[in-house]
DNA sequence: CCCAAAAATTAACTTATGTTAGAGAACGCT
DNA sequence: AGCGTTCTCTAACATAAGTTAATTTTTGGG
């Protein structure tokens, strides 16, 4: 079994973990999980301190309100970090896998004691973070100032730029197992004008989903109506 | 003058700071700062890395779009850290201030190198990143799933919350001295829809906002219809 | 290979929010 | 105190997106 520290020896994502971040701690504490397709990681509420380290496979972030409706936060993918909180409180968010979803699993109490004895770690854990502020604020941008269609576009274009730097894109091609229901929450739109609005995105030309399958056609056509520039994903 | 050490001791908010975050570097490279009202801290796309921590005043932090509309992202207040990136890069984001503003700068490179040497820095700025993250996913799912009443309703019992964790509220009322435009835009709307908005706000006596003064009026009935929890603030 | 369930698609209709435009009120100079 | 500028507030109208509901297609388990 791989551990935690080939894992983010290997992949320098997210916070461009490095061996030397986890000093002379060795891991201590850090759990590896695999998880079903479509279950529960965590829910909102909960009090359990588990951070996770998505070591492989899709999951949704995401929070509900009182009349049951959800939005979806994030898509976290391999090498994010989820879960990390201010201060000790029930989780503002729950986790769910769409694919098989293998995670690290370290109690948040350990891995702020690793922080505070290992300098590297804290500024990992911190551009971490500062990446996921990056990509919280420009979802933000979506929803409040784009309309559907430069929203999915811009959306599209993200996520194949995140799974470009893990190795999971190419040629503009990605798999992408969220159903027109979950990207519907993910978007902050309704499951029926989402399908309106794939549907002239293909009439376009400028890019297909289907059958869990994105293919992007027209780049600088689609860059354009998105608005989308990558470097806040660096 | 308050040196940073003696404010960050004195003012344990957003990442409750405290004297040994900064171990014995003795807060060398920061300054502090004072602009006055209505003027551009710092651009997005600039190529500058300083980073502010804000000492008092109102600021906004936005971001623009290519056809000139533009998403404010957070109204930084007292403690609150603004500019810290994960990778060296132009500014995602413009600050302007609206109030005059009293801000600590330091050079990213600085800070980077304070944590690497002292862990509880790390731990502190990583927690005050956290809570930024808590508080962008909560204007997300004000974005992208609440109607427009609800929405205003959610943000000024932020603003009251966060006012008050640091002094700046008492009784359901504080001096809030944004206008209606700019209001409109962190709500991702229009200044038009806004202005009705709160007129109903008005007319149900739940809040008033008026002449740069807000009054919570009925708290009962403005946190139901706000589906409001404080909960992600702490 | 078939069937039930889930997902995608389309249509007709409703509504919340945006747009444009203008008038009154408050603010800040000089 | 006067005057221009920036806010606030209203009204009439336009439209993007939501709602409901029904049909077709795809998927996965037995």
């Amino acid at each position: 079994m791989q551990t935690l520290l080939q894992f983010i020896h290997s992949h320098p994502v997210g916070g461009t973990f490095s061996k030397d971040d986890w000093g002379n701690n060795d891991f201590l504490g850090v759990t590896a999980r695999i998880y079903k397709p479509h279950s529960v990681i965590c829910r909102q509420d909960d009090n359990n301190d588990g951070i996770f380290i998505v070591k492989s496979g899709w999951a949704l972030l995401y929070r509900g309100l009182l009349d049951g409706e959800r939005q979806i936060i994030d898509t976290p993918l391999r090498g994010d970090i989820v879960g990390f909180r201010s201060v000790d409180g029930p989780r503002l968010a729950s986790l769910a896998s769409i694919t098989e979803l293998a995670v690290y699993e370290i109690s948040s109490k350990k891995l702020v004691e690793a922080i505070l004895s290992e300098g590297r770690l804290g500024k990992t854990i911190a551009c971490s973070l500062a990446r996921l502020n990056a990509i919280l604020a420009e979802h933000l941008m979506n929803a409040g100032r784009r309309n559907a269609m430069s929203r999915t576009a811009h959306f599209l274009l993200e996520l194949e730029e995140r799974l470009s730097s893990v190795g999971l894109s190419a040629h503009g091609r990605y798999e992408c197992p969220l159903t027109q229901h979950e990207l519907a929450d993910i978007l902050g739109m309704t499951t029926v004008h989402l399908n309106r609005t794939l549907g002239e995105l293909r009439k376009a030309d400028l890019v297909a989903f289907r059958a869990g399958h994105v293919e992007v056609i027209n780049r600088k056509k689609l860059v354009k109506t998105a608005g989308f520039d990558s470097e806040y994903l660096r």
